[in-house]
Formats: C-alpha cells, sequence, structure tokens
DNA sequence: CTAAATAGTTGATATTTATCAATTAATATT
DNA sequence: AATATTAATTGATAAATATCAACTATTTAG
C-alpha cells in the first residue's frame, strides 16, 4: 500500500454558497492562464490570493537554503493557499508552478474571508480541505523518514499512479531533477533506482512514460524497501 | 535562525463562543487527568474528541511501521485533535501521550462540530490554528530533507530552547530515544552530535539538563549542517 | 540542418548515517 | 545496600546515499 492520500476536488464547495456569496466571490475574481513553467504562487510573497485552479496540473513545492521538496502534485479543480488563511504569517508558505498550461480564478483573499464569516458550512468545508491536505503531510513525513531511497521511488511512482494519473501508464510533466525533488532524493539516485525497477520488470521507462507492469511488487518496495 | 515556529495558544479562542455555545460544550465534556507515559490520542482510533490541554506537556508522534517520529511537542492551552476534524478518515492520525502530568478537557466531537456550525468566528479561529500547524509541518519537511544530522540536532535544540521551553536551561522530559525521534536520527547518533556540541562548548549536558552556551553558533550548524 | 545547450545516464568514490556489539551509568527492586 | 533492569554511551563496521566527473541522448536556437 502506497503511503499516499487520493486528493479530493473542491469544486463542490461553491455549492454551498448563496447567489449573493457567488456574486462576493465573482466581483473580486481574476480569471488568468499560466503556461508551464509560469509561477502561480510564490514562497514568501503577500499571500493576498486564494486561487482556484480550473483547468491544469500545477507542482506545489517548499524553497530551502539548498534544496527544493515537491510536496505534491495537484491537478484540476483545486485550491491553492487555503494554508494561508489567518496565519500570523502573512506570506505564501510555499511556490506552486504550472506543469502544464491552467486557467485558474484568482480571488481576492479579503473577499474569500468575508465568505467564510457568512457561510459556515463552506467554512467547515475549507476546514475538511485544509485537514484533507494535513493527512497527507503526516503520511509524507512518515515516508521521508522511515523508507529507504527505493521505498521512496516506489511510493512516488504508486503515487503518481494512484493519485495524480489514475492508471498503469502516465507520462509525467516533471524531469529527472523534478522526480528527485519529489521523492527527496539526489537525482542520480532517483535515476539509478528507476533503473533498477525497470531491469527488474516492474516499470517500463521511455523518457517521461512511466508503464507500471508489476504493481504488487512496487507496493512491497514502497512498504518493506 | 532555527526552522521552528514558536507555538500558540488557543485559550482565546473560547471568548468568541456565546454563553450557549459554551455550555454545549460544558455539557459535553469529560475532565481527565493523565499521568506521564499515559496515551491521550491513540493512532488509528476514531476520533470521537477534541481535547483541550489545560496543564501539561505533551508529544505528538506518528507511528509508522518501523520508526517513530515525533511531530511536535505541545504545551498547556492548546487543542489536539483538530486535524481530524471533518476528514473521510474517521480516525486520528497520530498518538499524543503525556510527557507530565495532564489535566485535559475532552470535548464530544458532534457538540464541537455543532460548535463550529454556529459560530462562524470560532470557526475562522480554528482555520487559524490548524494552517499555524500547517506552518510548522512544511518547515519540519523542509528541516528533515536538506539539513545533515548536525543541523536536526542543533534545530531540535533550538526548537526546545526558544519554542518549547523559552530559556537557555532547561531539563526535557524525554530520553535519548525520543530526543532521536525528534530528531529523524538514529538514538547512537544523536548522542554523539550532542557530545560533540558539547566538547566544542556549544552546550552543556548533564543527563537530561540542557545549557545552551552558544546559541549563534547553532543557529549556524542549524543553518548550514 | 547543424551547433550549442540542456537533460539524462553511468561509474567511481567519498561521505554520511545506521547498525551492531560492548561497556558504563543510572534507576528501580527486593 | 546489593542486584537486576533499563538507559546512555562508545567504538568498530557496514550500509546507504550523495557527490563528482565523464559521457550520451535529447532538445533548442539560429
Amino acid at each position: 500500500m502506497a503511503n499516499c492520500i487520493k486528493d479530493i476536488t473542491h469544486n463542490e464547495s461553491f455549492e454551498l454558497l448563496t447567489k449573493e456569496q457567488l456574486s462576493i466571490l465573482d466581483n473580486n475574481k481574476t480569471s488568468l492562464k499560466y503556461d508551464i513553467g509560469e509561477v502561480l504562487i510564490k514562497q514568501g510573497t503577500l499571500s493576498n490570493s486564494i486561487i482556484f485552479v480550473k483547468k491544469g496540473i500545477s507542482k506545489i513545492y517548499i524553497e530551502g537554503a539548498q534544496k527544493r521538496i515537491i510536496l505534491t502534485i495537484k491537478r484540476d479543480n483545486n485550491f491553492l493557499g487555503l494554508s494561508s488563511l489567518y496565519t500570523e504569517d502573512k506570506t505564501y508558505q510555499y511556490t506552486v508552478s504550472a506543469l502544464e498550461k491552467c486557467k485558474v480564478d484568482l480571488y481576492d483573499k479579503l473577499a474569500f474571508k468575508e465568505v467564510l464569516k457568512q457561510n459556515v458550512a463552506f467554512s467547515n468545508e475549507i476546514i475538511k480541505y485544509i485537514n484533507h491536505n494535513t493527512s497527507r503531510f503526516y503520511k509524507r513525513l512518515l515516508c521521508i523518514t522511515e523508507k529507504n531511497s527505493r521505498g521512496k521511488v516506489a511510493d512516488m511512482i504508486l503515487c503518481l499512479s494512484n493519485h495524480i494519473f489514475g492508471c498503469l501508464n502516465f507520462t509525467i510533466p516533471l524531469s529527472r531533477q523534478e522526480l528527485a525533488e519529489f521523492a527527496g532524493l539526489s537525482m542520480e539516485n532517483t535515476i539509478r533506482i528507476l533503473k533498477e525497477f525497470e531491469a527488474d520488470k516492474l516499470i517500463k521507462l521511455k523518457g517521461k512514460n512511466f508503464k507500471i507492469k508489476n504493481k504488487l511488487m512496487l507496493e512491497r518496495i514502497s512498504e518493506f524497501g
């Protein structure tokens, strides 16, 4: 079993809003398109917006002094920036950049907070999203602490398959360096392990195309290293 | 600078409640005392309560298949179990055990949720607490990923000093094994680094008593390894 | 289409960290 | 107080991982 929780979509939350509340959001909305590589949210900048990604995959990562770590990859119909609501630190905690073309709505944070104030069902739904996220990070932390590098790479492949692409054959929008940042390993080590998995016929690799051939075994490696 | 955010207390949130809401909580409250080592929250059990710790220090940790990792140490006037609100998974994500005698109030989760539904200011205050926690985990994740073992130990000492005890001379309620679980290292390695720091006159150790003698240097080690 | 630049790969090596075993110190028990 | 038990420490060693350097494949720019 991979240490990875399926992501949830956030679009249903809009259904909890009244027409008035929807129009508050609508009047404080900027619709934008981002190209591959463009930064939607920059760590350290003032968190003035809550972003709703209508279309497109993005990566969320933390930039450290020496390293980066990709926290997660987000699909369509997800809010970004919720974790900066009501925090003392008024800046974003992470960077988000587009892995494919993204269509997003930027909501002014003050307007978003106004709606939160007015609508407790919505507010509690937001708690749900935030906590879902937290659950994932607990798993992530454990994974990083307890798994060896083979386990980490196996886990990452399973996460990509189960949670992001939902099938056994997928093409990643990530470079090898990014895969390493996702696994929390050096690039060379990551590549070596991928090649090992290929030699052991667990996966088939062609550039950015992944095909999982022995999921059971990957799950075992993820669990026991 | 240590990668560690000061904890916030949660007691002010009660002031946001009406008399009626306070009595909802009060009527669904169980007051308990825990002894050192006793488990307040057990990972994997149904999350039926939100706990408010009135007095005492506790440790929050995740239990993996092979290892444990201490997420954080919590002081007085803090809620526990907030991260299980509204989640799909109805169980606690972590274990909490008492590091000293604790006095707590257990609130029935349904009653707590009822109050959340009624009071949006309270609900948003809870978002604040949850997000504050999240911020800390982002830092934690980065710390674990990017620091070497000396950096991790230095960071831990600074966290204990700045954030948990608030002074340069403190007595930890943790064994060496627990220190290792906090730093995310093996016990032997943790001890060795502590002894190194002592030999370098950065700290003074006597059993569980810590005295920080060169904070600046510890901060440097935390930052650069 | 070709050169230049970037990304991916591989091997050798150094470094870091964990593990194992032995020992000492501290605490608890009778 | 003597013994048993557990926690802390130390040293030796093994295992894991990162780093460095060289090379190849792929992509981009002119």
